[in-house]
DNA sequence: ATGCCAAAGGATGATCGGATCGGATGGTCG
DNA sequence: CGACCATCCGATCCGATCATCCTTTGGCAT
């Protein structure tokens, strides 16, 4: 089984909050749920379980997280025997952005690093403009990277330690 | 009076959670206000009262996380009349990832963006390689800014806007 | 010394995101 | 048709974070 550590350890912390850096949690789970859905079976329904299987996502909390993926029109669902959830597109059409934007939204992007929502006219920020290229090149990133391009990164080094995804067509895990 | 937003609007939100991109709330909180501390007397102690009045920052809130910023090394406090907080060294020694690091703890930023604690080593992660450089770009930015940039850069806006801060001096709001 | 003042600290409540569960819905296959 | 299966949906629990209040502590000035 693989030994994924949990997300963020909360621990004692006399300094940090388990707030992580750019994605909720939630959010990193879609990221991460997608990823191993796309390596399994790319053009197929994929069943939760079978995802979640020998990782550490939360199974249920990974269905409603798919929910939300379905309603923003990234996954499809099918009920009953030889059902899950598909791609609605090739993961070549798949940005970060999009689940980034269908997930936590894309507001914290655009708006003020220290929550001011309107820093740009008439209210002060301190630090508006320095951060400008660091937001820029972080869209960038969201922009340019493809679930294509994190499932190929996922299988590869998969592939590197010696695991294998529970890959099954038409089979049963 | 100033009015400035709330950090973050909950809102109905149909995508989008509250948390920020980068900063905790809280660690917002603490930059703003040191920030205003900074324009407000940098060489002196400043009541807590005085650097929310006229702000949305609540300021029992900030009293109590200026207390961490104590005990952080960040701040010095004094009790009684004339008392306050006041920095600890001159606002060009103090960097924006000092705060952070007080309030957030830095774990984020040397961690997966995923959320996987070793996707370094043996712990398949899609997109740690791509993301290095945008976090080096976050780290460097921590790094190079300094409460002195950021409490000049309000002082100049707050200006531009024909606002003042209650700047007293051995007065009273 | 005494009274005012401001931080220190603890206790408490509100809120939100994360996570779980049970039943309803609807499709598939025999 | 009817049993099974997997998503759908709502309600709910839990913990951490955010925020407030009140009491205590200690310093300054008169």
């Amino acid at each position: 089984m693989i030994d994924i550590a949990r997300p963020i350890l909360p621990g004692p912390s006399p300094a940090g909050r388990s707030c992580p850096m750019m994605y909720s949690t939630t959010c990193a789970y879609a990221i991460r749920a997608m990823c191993r859905l796309t390596v399994i079976r790319p053009d197929g329904y994929v069943r939760v379980q079978e995802i979640c299987d020998g990782s550490d996502l939360p199974a249920y909390f990974v269905a409603k997280i798919f929910r939300d993926l379905v309603r923003a029109g990234l996954l499809t669902s099918a009920k009953g025997r030889g059902g899950g959830f598909a791609l609605a597109r090739r993961p070549k059409q798949i940005k970060l952005y999009d689940i980034v934007e269908a997930i936590d939204g894309i507001k914290q992007y655009t708006q003020c690093v220290v929550g001011l929502s309107k820093c740009d006219d008439t209210q002060p920020c301190p630090q508006h403009d320095h951060f400008k290229p660091v937001r820029m090149q972080i869209l960038s990133y969201l922009n340019n990277t493809t679930l294509d391009q994190m499932s190929e990164a996922l299988a590869r080094k998969l592939e590197i330690i010696g695991l294998t995804l529970p890959i099954t067509i038409e089979g049963k895990s």
